[in-house]
DNA sequence: AAATAAATTTAGACAAATCTAAAAATAATT
DNA sequence: AATTATTTTTAGATTTGTCTAAATTTATTT
């Protein structure tokens, strides 16, 4: 048996050891991910290690094992889908959602969610963008770019955003943008990497360098 | 905060307390239907007495307090609307959803389950005919008579189950019994109270009293 | 009413998940 | 290389939900 807590910290794992740079992910990431102390993390670590789930050198750090990464995927599969079910088929908003499949993840049934799958019509992506896996854990690939790293005058469509949170999403619905969003880059100011761009052909908007190096787009001008 | 086990305790005293005829629940039912110790379930009842979930005199036994009962409603709701999507929309069968819903009850978003309520129709009735309280905890009442009681001769459709466990509804599947099935009664054997009855016109079954005492229909004649 | 049976509570223990504070190991500076 | 800083682990507690075994209370029989 795997806890719901110990599901979690597998997803905090994956997810740093995607976004960061190294090999091993540190107590102090996991700590942090997980709003939690290091000793807890320390805790849990070993448990995670009895059970196979990672592999863990005292001090090293952790990385997830081939078993723990399968759950990482399953884990992603369930999120994913939830949220697709929330934004479809209820009507919440892409900012809403993010807590409640934080939840519904957790449910067991392996039945339910390829029903679900199936219900929702197999969706490859999921309302923020990110990748649904397969039943077997498989991803598609995207072909994006950060706005950050786009020149002067070049048009995208908002594929994907990096951040989750409900702040930087509901940010993001201010300015207009979404997932299908069309923006053509005005001018990139030099002095504080700041953005001005078009929005769906109509708004004028101004982005941060800190918002732009969230937001990923498919280059179509 | 009240955790899940919090409220499947809550649940428990409910459910004891509508199919019983005493006023209090005692420590020993509730152990029963929860599969644990009487000693568990008093270190429980002290807590849920604290949280003022339920009145509790030691010795005495338990009921649900004002705000215990409406949290009953509450799960009662979230687990019978749950139950009707898994039904209605991705196909489960009516003897394959009540341990799926055990979890989803659990979810905890109150929008969560006033948009799922919306997007069934606002459904009065679960797969196994159990009323689904509104949001204020108020339930529909149906006129309903129980199989057994029925005299030879009389039809009825049957409108719901007293017991929801998945051998009892695999063993109605079996002989062709569902909520809408008509049902008409060609005898009952005084000898054991076993009943022999015509299923949609069509099939003939007979069904042990245990059974019949489970079974809820109403006369159309 | 006394004795016996049944139901319920208490006592004491354990596993899971968490915390703070202290110790140990590793990394970075001087 | 020695010192300092950072990271990580350990030690010792706490809360939640559970258990077994023993004590207590209530109910039932004789
Ligand atoms: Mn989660
Ligand atoms: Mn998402
Ligand atoms: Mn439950
Ligand atoms: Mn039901």
């Amino acid at each position: 048996m795997i806890t719901s807590t110990e599901e979690d910290y597998i997803k905090a794992i994956f997810n740093i050891s995607q976004s960061g740079k190294r090999e091993l992910v540190g107590t102090n990431q996991i700590a942090e991910q997980m709003s939690t102390t290091a000793a807890s993390v320390t805790d849990m670590l070993r448990k995670l290690s009895n059970k196979e789930m990672i592999l863990y050198e005292k001090y090293k750090g952790v990385k997830l094992s081939p078993s723990g990464t399968a759950k990482a995927m399953s884990l992603l599969r369930k999120h994913r889908l939830w949220e697709s079910f929330l934004v479809e088929k209820l009507g919440f908003a892409w900012d809403e959602v993010h807590d409640i499949a934080e939840q519904l993840e957790h449910i067991q049934s392996l039945e339910l969610v390829d029903r679900l799958d199936k219900y929702l019509g197999y969706p490859k992506f999921d309302p923020h963008g990110d990748p649904i896996p397969d039943p077997h854990g498989t991803i598609t690939i995207r072909n994006q770019i950060v706005l950050s790293t786009m020149e002067d005058e070049s048009v995208g469509i908002v594929v994907g955003v990096k951040k989750h949170d409900k702040d930087f999403l509901h940010h993001l619905n201010q300015v207009g943008i979404n997932i299908g969003t069309e923006i053509k880059l005005i001018h990139k100011y030099s002095y504080d990497q700041s953005i001005k761009l078009l929005v769906n052909n109509k708004e004028e908007a101004l982005l941060t360098s800190k918002v732009c190096e969230n937001i990923f787009l498919k280059k179509i001008k």
